[in-house]
DNA sequence: GGCAAGATAAACAACA
DNA sequence: CTGTTGTTTATCTTGC
C-alpha cells in the first residue's frame, strides 16, 4: 500500500465545499420545484371544484394521476434521447421562468452533478440497451451527460472503477469469447439492488433524465410543462413503474398510507457488505391480507408493485380507503434464510428475464456476454432471482393496472361531464 | 464526537 | 512499453 496523501488543495477546491454549496444550492433549488409539486398534487378544485362532484372527490386523485399517466411516455425506445429537462432549456424555457427549471446537467458543466458515482454508474448502465456496459462506455455516458467531468480531474474515472469494484450493486460480467470488443469486462447492475438504486436515485434532487427513471421532481417538472405524450404500456419497464408508483404516492397523486421507505444507502461491498439492505430481504407486514410475503424467496406472492397498486386501489375503491398499513423493515443480508453470503447472483432464469427482451444493442455488446457469466450462477440463488423476476413482472402489471385506471377515469370523466351538463340544464 | 456513506488518491497487478 | 482495467487500501469530507 502506497502512501496516501489525501486530496491536493486544488482538488479540494473542485470537489466539496464552497462550489458544492453554491452550485448545488442552485441545483437543489431548481430540483425542488415546489410549484411543480403543487401542480402535480391533486387539487380538489381541478375536478371537484363544484359541489356536484363532492361525491366523486375521492376520485380526484385518480383524475390527476390518470392525467399524469396519460400524458407521459417514458422508458424503452420512446424515452427521449434528450432529457425533458433538456427540452426546456434555452428557447424552450417554460413560462414560469428560468428559476423554475434549469437543466441540472447543463449546470453540471461547472458544478458537480448531485449524483453519487453509484447512481451515475447505475444510470449509465440502465441506459444501455443490454444493461451491460464496459467501463469505457460508462465513462462516455457520464462524460456525455455531465460535461463537468470533462474538465474534472481524471480521478473521477478512478472513482468510477472504485465504485464498480467496491459496490455490491454492480456485477462484473465477463465478455464472451465471440464478442470480444475491447478489453475489460462488462458491468451490470445487480437486479436485486435495483430497487435500492432507484430509491436512491429518486431521493436525489432530480433523477436521471435519460435513464427512464422518474423522480418526483422530474415528473413534476414535466407535469408543469404540460408535455403531452402518449404512454404506452409496453414502454413501462419495471423500474419505471416502481418510480412512477412511488412518485405518485409521494406526491399525493395516489394517496397511500405510506411511501416505500426503501433504504437508499449503498454500502460498501467489503467494508460494510454485511449491512447492505438487500431488497430481497424486504419484510412486509400488512394488516390486510394481500401480499403478505416476507421474503420473495419464501413467498412468491411478494410484490412491491402489487402492494402499491393494492394500496392505491384501496384508495380508488372509494368505499374502503383501506388501512393497508405496511411496515417495511430491512434485514441484513446475513439474516436471509438460505443466503449463503456469496457474491454469485446469476442464474439462468434471471439472465433470461433481464435480457431476453433485449436485442443486441447498438453498443455492440451482446447480451450473450451477460448470459455467459450468469450461467455460472449458483443454483441456490435461483429462487431469489426468480422472485426478483416475478417482482419485475408484477411491477409491469402494476403499471398496466394504472393504465387501466386511466381508462376508467376517462369513462368517469365523461360521466361527470354529462352529469354536470344535465344539472346545469335543470337549473 | 461517532458513525456511515461517499469521494478521492494511490499503489499494484493483469491484460491488450 | 504503454495505456486501460480492476482491485485494494487509506484518508478525507459530509451529513446525521
Amino acid at each position: 500500500m502506497g502512501p496516501v496523501i489525501g486530496m491536493t488543495p486544488d482538488k479540494r477546491a473542485e470537489t466539496p465545499g464552497a462550489e458544492k454549496i453554491a452550485g448545488l444550492s442552485q441545483i437543489y433549488k431548481m430540483g425542488s420545484l415546489p410549484e411543480a409539486v403543487d401542480a402535480a398534487r391533486p387539487k380538489a378544485t381541478l375536478v371537484g371544484s363544484e359541489s356536484t362532484d363532492d361525491e366523486l372527490t375521492n376520485l380526484n386523485w385518480l383524475h390527476e394521476s390518470t392525467n399524469l399517466l396519460t400524458n407521459f411516455s417514458f422508458g424503452g425506445e420512446d424515452l427521449p434521447v434528450v432529457s425533458p429537462l433538456y427540452d426546456i432549456e434555452g428557447d424552450d424555457m417554460p413560462s414560469c421562468g428560468p428559476s423554475c427549471y434549469q437543466n441540472p446537467e447543463k449546470k453540471s458543466t461547472t458544478s458537480k452533478p448531485p449524483y453519487s458515482f453509484s447512481l451515475l454508474i447505475y444510470m449509465a448502465i440502465e441506459h444501455s440497451p443490454n444493461k451491460c456496459l464496459p467501463v469505457k462506455e460508462i465513462y462516455s455516458w457520464i462524460l456525455d451527460r455531465f460535461p463537468y467531468f470533462a474538465t474534472a480531474p481524471t480521478g473521477w474515472k478512478n472513482s468510477v472503477r472504485h465504485n464498480l469494484s467496491l459496490n455490491k450493486c454492480f456485477q462484473k460480467v465477463e465478455r464472451s469469447h465471440g464478442k470480444v470488443n475491447g478489453k475489460g469486462s462488462l458491468w451490470r447492475v445487480d437486479p436485486e439492488y435495483k430497487p435500492n438504486l432507484m430509491q436512491a436515485l429518486k431521493k436525489q434532487p432530480f433523477s436521471s433524465p435519460q435513464s427512464g427513471s422518474l423522480s418526483p421532481h422530474y415528473l413534476s417538472s414535466v407535469l408543469k410543462q404540460n408535455q403531452v405524450r402518449t404512454l404506452k404500456e409496453s414502454d413501462i419497464d419495471a423500474a419505471t413503474a416502481m418510480i412512477l408508483l412511488n412518485t405518485s404516492i409521494e406526491q399525493g397523486i395516489l394517496e397511500c398510507e405510506k411511501p416505500l421507505p426503501l433504504k437508499t444507502s449503498l454500502q460498501k461491498k467489503r467494508n460494510y457488505g454485511h449491512a447492505f439492505s438487500h431488497p430481497s430481504a424486504v419484510r412486509l407486514q400488512e394488516s390486510d391480507s394481500l401480499a403478505t410475503s416476507i421474503d420473495p424467496k419464501e413467498d412468491h406472492n411478494y410484490s412491491a408493485s402489487s402492494m402499491a397498486v393494492q394500496r392505491c386501489a384501496s384508495r380508488s375503491s372509494v368505499s374502503s380507503l383501506s388501512s393497508v398499513d405496511e411496515v417495511y423493515e430491512f434485514l441484513p443480508k446475513s439474516s436471509h434464510a438460505g443466503s449463503d453470503g456469496s457474491e454469485g447472483f446469476h442464474s439462468e432464469e434471471d439472465t433470461d428475464g433481464d435480457y431476453e427482451d433485449d436485442p443486441l444493442g447498438d453498443s455492440g455488446y451482446a447480451a450473450q456476454a451477460c448470459v455467459d457469466t450468469s450461467q455460472k450462477g449458483q443454483p441456490g440463488k435461483k429462487m431469489r432471482k426468480q422472485s426478483c423476476q416475478e417482482i419485475d413482472e408484477e411491477l409491469k402489471e402494476a403499471a398496466g393496472s394504472l393504465l387501466h385506471l386511466a381508462g376508467i377515469r376517462t369513462c368517469l370523466g365523461s360521466l361527470i361531464s354529462t352529469a354536470k351538463t344535465q344539472k346545469q340544464r335543470k337549473k
